[in-house]
DNA sequence: TAGTGTAGAGAACGATCGTTCTCTTGGGAA
DNA sequence: TTCCCAAGAGAACGATCGTTCTCTACACTA
């Protein structure tokens, strides 16, 4: 039992530290300009180990993604929890995570978007993993908007109801602004796009719910 | 002058069929998955020429995102005129070009933004024509809801005035909408991202022109 | 203690990249 | 016709990539 355990928690650690490595260099460089052998030294891993672990670099790449998938995604939701006392609250707080987010110094836009940018047209699983990812957030932001639709029936309205419609305004205002601050580095575009969200939210809790 | 001509028109055809060949090869694939062999192939060049109109390869990154910046900019102007009769249609005409552009067979998301992904934390100059590009998108779109400004003061109230603002807004739905149409290939997001713009115009043109 | 197997270090390999060089060919000037 | 230069075709070069292989050293078992 406690060998398993050892070799559990040494395997862990080694899948870890090939991930922190890998994320820290593929999202400051890209991911063609990291090669496998500066990875190895980074993560402090033998190339033999990197290579019984993933067994190529498109599978590290799927990996580095997922993982940083479900991180960004619940750092978000952590923080919107934290921040958002009434409903209508809770959206905006979003936008208020992306400019803490657009201020770090490591910031370089979405990893998910540059990766695809990079390598969508040649490997489908960046393509599949940019999806889910951007299809998640989608689904995170109905579930905020949610309880600002005026009528509780609109709760299953489905693809034409106001949640999902508002949900995807929000989205295009997400990714717009994360690509701007990356390309302008600017963390102001947040507020851009929280003051629109904004415009659009009380669009739909006011009187004026027609779509 | 017969001799210059043909010199020039020669030496012009020559770096047209290159930056041809470029935009259809680093837009499909990608940049670093392009060869300049691939591409002496492609435009039907022999190397020394193509080392002859482009000193390097980043040289031809460059000069292709340029030309790219200029098509597309106008490619959307021309269509905005055709297509908005009164002042209030105009920057919603923008939405209904990126509809026709997102179901082209050929799309492939921004250009710039992708070129950024791969290319943004290395080269500089990708860096440089990117930041242009957005900025010269977003004093398009301000020059296009200027009209709509409640107040004819606000024309020359700078960052804080309503046009800016605005025009920042739109920009964000649009670079929005260009990446989820690439990674979902759904031409749709033009549509939500013009509900969107058309719900912010009318906050704008309306009576409640507060920011 | 002798034997065994595993893992680290890094050399090696084949492919491919951007770039340069060589060889050849063809057309215009004297 | 003879010379010469420009240009095309593509071989060659050095670097680097992802991936595999070899060699060594060490820990554990009988």
């Amino acid at each position: 039992m406690a060998d398993h355990d050892d070799v559990r928690t040494r395997t862990d650690d080694v899948r870890t530290r090939i991930l922190d490595a890998a994320e820290k260099l593929f999202y400051e460089r890209g991911i063609q300009a990291v090669g496998m052998d500066e990875l190895r030294t980074a993560a402090g891993v033998s190339l033999k180990r990197l290579y019984g672990t993933f067994p190529a670099k498109h599978d590290l790449v799927e990996a580095y993604l997922r993982r940083r998938d479900e991180h960004w995604r619940a750092s978000l939701a952590a923080y919107v929890d934290a921040h958002s006392g009434t409903p209508g609250a809770a959206p905006l707080a979003v936008f208020d995570w992306l400019e803490t987010w657009f201020a770090a110094p490591d910031f370089r836009g979405c990893a998910f978007i540059n990766a695809y940018g990079e390598l969508g047209a040649t490997s489908e699983g960046v393509g599949r993993v940019t999806r889910e990812h951007k299809l998640a957030l989608r689904t995170y932001l109905a579930d905020l908007v949610r309880p600002l639709a005026a009528t509780a029936s609109d709760e299953a309205a489905g693809p034409g109801g106001v949640t999902t419609v508002l949900a995807g305004q929000l989205a295009l205002l997400i990714d717009g602004a994360i690509t701007a601050a990356a390309v302008t580095g600017d963390p102001a575009a947040a507020r851009t796009a929280r003051a629109a969200a904004e415009a659009l939210v009380r669009g739909v809790g006011g009187g004026r719910t027609g779509v």
